[in-house]
RNA sequence: GGGCCGGUAGCUCAGUUUGGCAGAGCGUCUGGCUUUUAACCAGAUGGCCGCGUGUUCAAAUCGCGCCCGGCCCGCCA
């Protein structure tokens, strides 16, 4: 058998489900997988976990949950393979409470001393944790909880330390020919001399990859630390020679894959674009022929942009889970990842309010409501539930550009006031949904900040902005503040800043320019009387004569 | 050079599996409203479905060729 009888990407286009998920669980479910059924992702915990790390977690979640809806019971797993060798230093870290930290914070040079050696044999920069590799793998597990998604984390250093890989070690080591053989049909490179096992020299730390000799019964490897190329760099060995265990080293990744799914005894896996055509065929084929273990259910997921441009860790264009979490909630971000996996998308900062809009109708159609996306009932109806916590129909959504817009005041019942005004929440709005809808407004307002667009105007309500106006500005806005003090809505505001602005010859948007100095220091703003009309009649009165 | 995935309105995306009138939101324009700017309501606007070609009564959808973007075909993961 060859690997092209499972295409990573047949599984979805096979199938004429509305939604992915369901066609992966069918898939799985036709092969009768024992109980508990195994859904694995897995990462290098090589530095800050972004949301392309979202991208495995949740893909593999969907899946897990249709199958758990469906009655299964399954554990969604992920593996730190946190044996794997630092190759480069990153050029920010972070510390538990996700602070970012610049390489020269902390002590490089120390760091840089570990090229080479497994990510949980490197200290914590931070001094927090156990190693490298256990904090980084601290942070993922963060992100993921802040999702609402329970994952059982698996630590890869864990699974060579307990020996629960000897058997598929020891296998492979006895069977390298044929390793070899299988291995050559996808790599060029593979010659008489390569042993599919790297040591970690006593001497240095470092995964050395000459091994020298074998002893299968003793389950010993003996080895020479050289040199080793990784991309263009080369980290110099030690030149210790020496001998280990089968447990003080690791299997190369393209068989420490297919040995995962065999000791974890991996159902489904989802993987990024990057692994369907290299890793994943020849991990099908060292499945069968060396490890002896059926493949799983295979899923070929396509990469997002952020902002136009490819994610990259090393050039720091990444943003962080919980970053983007202070610019909206969980499930939007889950339903970022519930869409069609193969289709290329962005994840843009900028337009955000696009994507909330449209988990918006999103959420609409599956209650029903009209005027919202047709053609999609069927996807709907079968992904809804499980991108949200918990069904509740009277949930209520505040447009995001208009929780921007209630951002620029702090004052809590302000905001309230006036998204009740606007007939976004009514009397008849339960208190733990009106919370829920203002929630939002918190977030828009770090959008707003973050992105310096429209809608970040600041309402200075704490302290008077310096101002200098002439005369007649002074004689018009005092006239104004009296309109204001007789109570007229915002409307009659706005048409009265006109009239005031006539009467004493002032240019129209100079004398809306003096206006938005004065409450949000700033040349423009919202739209001035209306907002002026929501705010306290006294605050803006006192505000307008300049007294306060 | 070979392979894989994607390309639909100005923007963000549905629709392609199973061929049957080209869709939504945002944006833009007009009006509601003596009024630069958010929000709200009503209406309008918007497309060579990447390009070409074949099959068909009929193609965004199926076949073939090409173009563009990303990825793989070295190492590493």
């Amino acid at each position: 058998m060859t690997a092209s009888d499972i295409d990573p990407y047949e599984v979805l286009a096979d199938s004429d489900r509305a939604f992915w998920a369901d066609a992966v669980a069918d898939a799985i479910e036709a092969r009768e997988p024992e109980e508990p059924i195994v859904i694995k992702g897995g990462v290098s915990p090589s530095g800050i976990p972004h949301i392309g790390h979202v991208n495995e977690i949740l893909r593999s979640y969907y899946v897990a949950a249709v199958l758990r809806d469906r009655g299964h019971e399954v554990r969604q797993v992920f593996t730190a393979d946190d044996r794997d060798r630092l190759r480069k230093l990153p050029r920010q870290l972070a510390d538990l409470e996700g602070n970012i930290v610049g390489l020269g914070e902390v002590d490089a040079g120390a760091l840089g001393r570990n090229l080479g050696r497994p990510y949980t044999d490197i200290p914590d920069p931070f001094g927090a944790s156990d190693s490298y590799g256990d904090h980084f793998t601290e942070l993922l597990r963060q992100s993921v909880e802040e999702l609402g998604i329970e994952v059982e984390f698996v630590s890869n250093t864990e699974l060579y330390e307990s020996g629960a890989f000897d058997d598929v070690i020891r296998h492979v080591l006895a069977n390298q020919e044929t390793a070899r053989d299988v291995l050559s049909a996808h790599q060029d490179k593979i010659d008489e001399e390569y042993v599919p096992f790297f040591a970690i020299c006593q001497s240095c730390g470092q995964l050395t990859e000459a091994i020298t000799g074998l002893d299968l019964d003793a389950d010993e490897v003996s080895y020479a630390c050289t040199d080793i190329e990784t991309g263009d760099e080369t980290i110099a060995g030690c030149g210790h020679e020496g001998t280990v265990t089968i447990r003080e080293g690791k299997l190369p990744w393209r068989f420490e894959w297919p040995a995962q799914w065999k000791v974890l005894d991996v159902d489904f896996e989802p993987f990024g674009k990057d692994h369907a055509e290299g890793s994943w065929p020849s991990g099908v084929d060292v499945a069968r022929d060396v490890v002896d273990v059926e493949p799983p259910v295979p899923m070929v997921y396509e990469w997002f942009t952020l902002d136009g441009e490819a994610l990259s860790s090393s050039s720091g264009h990444v943003v962080r889970v919980d970053e983007v979490l202070d610019l909206l909630e969980p499930e939007v971000l889950r339903y970022f990842f519930v869409k069609e996996p193969l289709k290329q998308r962005d994840f843009s900062i900028e337009s955000i309010d696009q994507l909330v809009d449209e988990f918006d109708r999103f959420e609409a159609t599956y209650f029903g409501e009209q005027g919202t996306i047709d053609s999609e009932h069927a996807f709907v109806e079968q992904a809804y539930p499980f991108v949200v916590d918990e069904i509740q129909e009277d949930r209520v959504r505040i447009p995001y550009t208009f929780a921007a817009v209630l951002g620029m005041t702090n004052d809590e019942q302000l905001r309230e006031e006036i998204a009740r005004k606007q007939g976004h929440i009514t009397d008849d709005t339960p208190a733990w949904a009106v919370e829920g809808a203002l929630g939002r407004v918190e977030r828009a307002r770090n959008w707003a900040r973050r992105t310096g667009n429209e809608f970040d105007y600041e309402l200075k309500r704490g302290e008077m902005p310096d101002v200098d106006f002439d005369d007649e500005t002074t004689a018009a806005l005092d006239e104004l503040a009296d309109f204001v003090a007789e109570g007229h809505d915002g409307e009659a505001i706005q048409s009265e800043i006109y009239e005031t602005a006539k009467r004493h010859d002032i240019d129209m948007g100079a004398f809306f320019s003096a206006g938005y100095r004065l409450f949000f220091d700033d040349d423009e703003g919202p739209q001035l009387g209306t907002f002026l009309g929501k705010l306290d009649r006294e605050f803006v009165v006192d505000r307008l004569r300049r007294e306060r």
